[in-house]
DNA sequence: TACTAAACTTACCGATCGGTAAGTTTAGTA
DNA sequence: TACTAAACTTACCGATCGGTAAGTTTAGTA
């Protein structure tokens, strides 16, 4: 019934995220993924239709967790300028946290600039618009042009982003207090 | 002859890194890249008898540019700390005239972390071995340890290599000047 | 002109790709 | 117990993958 189906495709999702990321969407198969879940590919295809499709239910799980990072920053009681900054501080907290988010994220930058026209990118797109529409009521923002926000937020994700992805490798060479220190500064240098 | 050789496989290594580049190794075929030199597949074996092989030139080939730049810095006649200087302002101008580097470079981190005893990998890791030399004879950078250093120049490779892929697209909404103005604010924070 | 090596093309090959269609099992319902 | 819908598996399919083998063209040499 619809109470099971939903936790079964969500660890299709989960496995699918983490397997992009690593990979790519070109160095996964329904055959890789199907065998990483204990299935046949056709299990996929069943809930799915196509890997396309898998693919977008993939961006579109993760775009709303970026969506519901930014409608808890604007919701909170404060202004722009500290919204901005706990925007920043959630978003490095959430790449902490899903590490493969961020490698597919950068994986989805990479290959913007080739396939521009593909339907895959309108989904952070919602998200960039809302994360320049507060840039956009900081004081320090607030005088300058839309294409000056907009870079200003794309490189603000992209500077999260790489530490995210640096972060596995970061750790595994110095201790937690170490990165936690550097982060400390991170956050500092992007505002 | 092997005059007219060299000339023909570095039109193929030249293609095949910009296509790595945009749509990552699975993602061209080598029907694609022949296609896009106006050749049949079976050419690209003839020249490098596998997809893997050609890929690791475009790798060595890589490499080769960036051990010119190292050995470039270190020949200069400074000191270390001008040297490191001198290194990260010669990389960042590299990427900037070179963007499909960065972006394979970009891919490759990106893979690492899956795929981490490929043979692929080593290429670059001569060029690091080298930055981690020299950074080590820096002033601020002498008495940490081993792991410190690597981190410090992996980090720093990573963020000229972040910015150069997002210059297509800030050049794009910016004027060159105001690109050239954020560089130089950018190699600041880095040191 | 005869010859040779380099640089290809044509003709295939088995393996794997994403996907279709038709069955089968599982679990809940009346 | 009979039935039903969900969640699969088995059996295929044409297209494309990287790669092999055998020819053909091109360009330089004696």
């Amino acid at each position: 019934m619809t109470t099971h189906q939903k936790p079964a495709k969500e660890k299709f999702i989960e496995t699918a995220l983490r397997m992009f990321a690593d990979k790519g969407f070109y160095g996964v198969s329904l055959a890789d993924l199907a065998s990483e879940l204990g299935l046949t590919k056709q299990a996929i295809i069943y809930h799915f239709k196509t890997k396309d499709a898998l693919y977008a239910e993939v961006l579109s799980g993760l775009s709303a967790r970026y969506d519901a990072v930014i409608d808890n920053v604007l919701a909170a009681d404060c202004g722009a300028d500290e919204k901005w900054q706990l925007l920043l501080q959630e978003m490095f907290n959430h790449m902490e946290l899903a590490p493969e988010d961020a490698r597919l994220i950068m994986r989805e930058l990479l290959d913007n600039s080739e396939r521009a026209q593909d339907s895959h990118r309108w989904y952070l797109r919602r998200f960039l618009n809302e994360c320049v529409g507060l840039i956009a009521q900081t004081k320090t923002w607030a005088e300058r042009s839309l294409d000056e926000q907009t870079a200003a937020v794309y490189q603000a994700i992209g500077a999260i982003n790489y530490l995210a992805i640096s972060g596995p490798t970061l750790e595994a060479i110095w201790d937690k207090d170490r990165v936690a220190g550097m982060n400390a500064v991170f956050l500092q240098t992007l505002s």
